[in-house]
RNA sequence: UGGGGAUUGGUGUAACGGUAGCACGAGUGGCUCUGAACCACUUAGUCUAGGUUCGAAUCCUAGAUCCCCAGCCA
């Protein structure tokens, strides 16, 4: 048993004014502590982000890269990004781009820093690989197999019947002769295979003789046409892991039962080998250790890679990066913080416990972060005129505004005022039920930092729609405050009309109306929300036309924009990333 | 009907035989020039049935429910 002191406590992270703070280990973390006071792997950490290019990534990933990277931060170990490129039919160099790019962006640093472990390809170990696959073959733990992929399948047995492959028995030089003439060319795809002597009775599907290599006449995106036998998997990921010297391999629930392989392929290598290096199959290689938790699951999003690549495919988004995407591109784009990504992959914590992650989570967390690190700005969705009577004419009053009241550093800026304004459509109502806070006509509200103003009438058109509403001035107000200390329930919006932008606002909503798409027809697609996108020309204050794409504001009363990629200079284009909570709509629409 | 995992408030997570705690949400109140933020309080939980024990979320037995596995994908 541990000693009294809790060794379970750790400063959480959060910074030195947190530093009190302790949270609980996660099991991995556990583990780690264990394997390091044991003099595991020297003390040593080194874990490793292996992802496939066959795809970009995706919020899920998120969480595996702060895992890992996270690790390698806390214990002073390194960390590795690794494309796990063993399938050159489904991967591509774009993939690897954008995963380079996203994995940069989410703070997981390969390249640089005290814990950048380095960049590497799967593929770049190929020869490696095929050289211990030899010594298999001639320790009589690997043979040429001749069944088609259809015989396979057939020969597969059941839980009570084992497995049958007619090749087993080939002897170590024919199977030698015979994978040689597979890496030259000399067998067409799908020919032959070399597989693993295990278990052809193995309750655990996965030791029934598993494939380890398979003829794939493709070019591959990093080796280009230099192979034509491509390794699977399970032979691969050990090995890769191994020759990195990777200590802690941390994957997904989905492999538990590749566990066994992972192991008795390491092990299989490793017999006859010694620790010194004498004796005919040389040193021994380093045997990493697999853990496997529980995948990060938002509610109301589908992560799978076929689905996401079917979206971008049939154009039900606009492409990876679309800003209602689960992908990290898309989220960026939205205007998600990479310091909000880690925090909520932090928050929700790392179990074998396989739930789901409500999507307000991470709402949330981009909501707490970008309340501290915004500009706030006013902008207007819905215009709505509003011509103040007693203004004279012509007169602009320039008002300087607070940028950020939770970041007083963040200084003020100047926002013209005028006669003819435009607020937000809602913010008025012609007959007001109890406790509307806004204009109404004979009520008095605060416009934001600027000036009281009191409705004295409306205009409608032929059909009776308000399209005008008459107000008249404070002047004493000035700034937002009354000198008589009187006070006004509602404080909204606006935008001066002569010197507001028109720009197009994108008004993102989640992308699916069910919290497991799918789950109801079996298509994720049915649960589409059909609103997930609306655009509208929204009117900015001057200020804000300057924004370049990445920069993120608070819109004030309505929620958080970055500007997008799609912006043209003077003439942002905005992305909602999240709406503000909105108390005062959740108990209007209860009614 | 084989194998591998999992099960604690609405959600996520702690506890490692000794007071079931934390976060998020929700509710109420306060504060407020954002119906935001912030502050305070409240809410609500050990899958079931037995057993061991002075004492069980934790150990044992039996059961229930859910997830993964029979690609030459990863």
């Amino acid at each position: 048993m541990p000693d009294a002191s809790r060794p379970n406590a750790v400063p959480a992270p959060g910074g030195p004014d947190k530093a009190a703070e302790t949270r609980s280990l996660n099991f991995i973390e556990q583990i780690i502590e264990a394997d390091r006071a044991a003099g595991k792997h020297g003390g040593r950490v080194h874990t490793r982000f292996p992802p496939e290019p066959n795809g970009y990534l995706h919020i899920g990933h998120a969480k595996s890269i702060c895992l890992n990277f996270g690790l390698a931060e806390r214990y002073g170990g390194k960390f590795n990004l690794r494309f796990d490129d063993t399938n050159p039919e489904k991967e591509e160099q774009e993939y690897v781009d954008s995963i380079i790019r996203d994995v940069t962006w989410l703070g997981g640093r390969f390249d640089s820093g005290p814990h950048a472990g380095g960049l590497y390809y799967a593929s770049d170990y190929f020869e490696q690989m095929y050289a211990f696959a030899e010594e298999l073959i001639r320790k009589g733990k690997a043979y040429v197999c001749a069944l088609t992929a259809d015989e396979v399948s057939k020969r597969r047995g059941t839980p009570q019947i084992p497995a049958t492959s007619p090749f087993r028995d080939r002897p170590a030089d024919e199977s030698l002769r015979l994978f040689r003439e597979m890496r030259e060319g000399k067998h067409p795809d799908g020919s032959l295979t070399l597989r693993a002597r295990i278990d052809l009775a193995s309750p655990n599907f996965n030791l029934r003789d598993p494939v380890m290599y398979r003829v794939l006449h493709e070019p591959h995106q990093h080796t280009g046409d230099k192979w034509c036998i491509y390794p699977m998997y399970d032979w691969a990921h050990g090995l890769e892991d191994s020759l990195e010297g990777i200590t802690h391999s941390i994957c997904t629930l989905e492999f538990e039962d590749h566990r066994p392989l992972y192991d008795w392929f390491i092990r299989a290598i490793n017999e006859g080998r010694t620790d010194d290096g004498s004796g005919p199959w040389g040193r021994k290689i380093h045997h990493p250790q697999q853990i496997e938790f529980a995948k990060f699951r938002p509610t109301y999003t589908v992560l799978s890679k076929r689905n996401l690549l079917k979206m971008v495919q049939q154009g039900v988004v606009k492409g990876w990066d679309d800003p209602r995407m689960p992908t990290i591109s898309g989220l960026r784009r939205r205007g998600y913080t990479a310091e909000a990504l880690r925090r909520a992959c932090t928050e929700v914590g790392t179990t074998k416990v396989e739930s789901f992650i409500d999507l307000t989570r991470i709402e949330n967390a981009v909501r707490d972060h970008l309340n501290k690190a915004a500009p706030r700005g006013m902008a207007v969705l819905r215009p709505l005129k509003v011509v103040l009577e007693n203004w004279p004419e012509g007169q602009t009053d320039e008002l300087d505004f607070v940028v950020n009241p939770e970041d007083p550093a963040a200084g003020t800026r100047k926002v013209p005022f005028s006669r003819v304004l435009y607020i937000e459509r809602d913010d008025f109502m012609e007959n007001p039920p109890k406790k509307f806070f806004r204009l109404a006509p004979g009520v008095e509200v605060r416009l934001r930092w600027a000036y009281f103003v009191t409705c004295t009438g409306v205009v409608k058109d032929a059909a009776g729609n308000v399209t005008e509403v008459r107000c008249t001035v404070d002047p004493a107000t000035r700034g937002g405050d009354a000198p008589d200390g009187r006070k006004v329930k509602g404080t909204i919006h606006w935008v001066s009309a002569a010197h507001a932008v028109e720009v197009e606002a994108r008004l993102y909503d989640r992308l699916f109306n069910a919290e497991q798409p799918g789950k109801r027809t079996g298509n994720y697609l049915d649960d589409l929300n059909p609103t997930s996108l609306e655009t509208v020309r929204a009117l900015i204050e001057p200020a804000l036309a300057a924004a370049k794409p990445g920069d993120t504001f608070q819109f004030e009363r309505l929620g958080y924009f970055r500007a997008d990629e799609d912006s043209q200079p003077g003439r942002p284009v905005f992305n909602r990333t999240v709406t503000l909570r909105d108390t005062w709509a959740k108990a209007a629409g209860a009614d």
